[in-house]
DNA sequence: GTCAACTTGAACATCAATGTTCAGGTTACG
DNA sequence: CGTAACCTGAACATTGATGTTCAAGTTGAC
């Protein structure tokens, strides 16, 4: 009854952590990382989508799956960190200063597809992962564009007849809208960022201004 | 083993039929209509709610709930029909004549809301209902604001340079985002109406254009 | 080449939700 | 009133998803 140490079980080797593939055989690291492809796939589609699925879209089977990963719970976190990983990489090489309008359109150019998917696993995390994980990736996701909002307005070029809070949502749902639209075909993918963008600019500007016909 | 005549089979006095609660007791209907207000609020909260949690919201026994509406599919069905005439009956009242932007002001102004539920409701509905139906249901509450925004377009009020599909997105999108805001608690419900309005009319607006202070 | 790490499908236990049945209690309605 | 319609909770069967265990096979690392 020897265990098998595919799970050390004390957490300090489990898949789900920064550097866990450390001294994991080579095969294993193909599979995490399989598995975590095809959980970010299958979650950012449907937000229940099954253990069985995802390990099949990984081709790998649901036994290998649950060595790696002891709940779902587990496996969600794993792909929201990631995710999150990669939605603060793109974010951080981009431009945010400068005309708040230009960097505005920079932002969503660069990121209006891994912001989607970020709140697509995020929406399927809310049920299984506690409210301040939810909250935490949520406030983080949200304060780069507020900051920008907060400089157009204060800079003059935003409109300050609504609440920031609400040009924020405005922000994120568009992006998100145009990715589902994307994903369904009823949008093309390359003309999305143009698109958003000047949607945004427009709904940006303050009553009685022009709107730029371009970010300037 | 005498059949109860709670549940006909032959579909002809089934509950979510139109005028289904002609032949029966009072108390029936009664709880028929609870049932159907409690499913509307739980799904509209939770896509996904139990049929035990919408008895329970009804104040109902889940064994009456099954005698009215034999499975889950056919509650969401009712459910989805009965929405769809309510939006149907907020539209109707609402004159869509004129200039596109009070229009579109006087739309949002008197459906924002039940379109919002609707939507929520169709989402619940998406697993279980044939497609044919989702797809029947959804023309039908766009084809409204298409026709506002193509005739805005058409005027020359309305912007020209993005996809007509997109601009019906940005409104419905924007509707939802502000009814989910008002839901949560982070915007006014009193002002709901004149935030998406102030941002439509600026979204709508074409580039180089002046943004309309008020809809004219 | 050898051994431990890893993968795998099958089988099993568990759990939650959906429907169904039953036996008895209420209530509307004539 | 009296009866048929209706409501109800408890109990049961079923289904689908989550985890777990096992016994046997494959593969990477040294």
């Amino acid at each position: 009854m020897a265990a098998t140490p595919r799970d050390a079980g004390d957490g300090s080797r489990s898949a789900q952590r920064p550097g866990a593939q450390a001294g994991r055989r080579a095969d294993a690291r193909r599979n995490i990382r399989s598995i975590l492809d095809a959980a970010q796939l299958c979650l950012a589609r449907d937000a229940d989508a099954s253990v069985a699925d995802i390990a099949k879209a990984a081709g790998v089977g649901r036994v290998t799956l649950y060595g790696h990963f002891k709940t779902r719970a587990d496996l969600v976190n794993a792909v929201l960190t990631r995710t999150m990983e990669q939605s603060d990489a793109a974010l951080d090489a981009t431009d945010t200063t400068g005309d708040p309008r230009q960097a505005l359109t920079r932002l969503v150019g660069a990121s209006w597809q891994i912001v989607h998917q970020l709140h697509s696993v995020l929406r399927a995390a809310q049920r299984e992962l506690p409210p301040e994980r939810i909250r935490a990736v949520h406030d983080r996701t949200l304060h780069r564009v507020r900051a920008i909002i907060a400089r157009g307005r204060h800079d003059g070029v935003f409109r300050d007849d609504l609440p920031e809070r609400w040009l924020v949502t405005t922000v994120f749902t568009l992006m998100h809208a145009a990715a589902e639209d994307t994903a369904a075909g009823r949008l093309d993918a390359d003309d999305a960022a143009r698109v958003i963008s000047a949607t945004l600019l427009a709904a940006l500007t303050a009553p009685g201004t022009a709107v730029p016909t371009q970010a300037p």
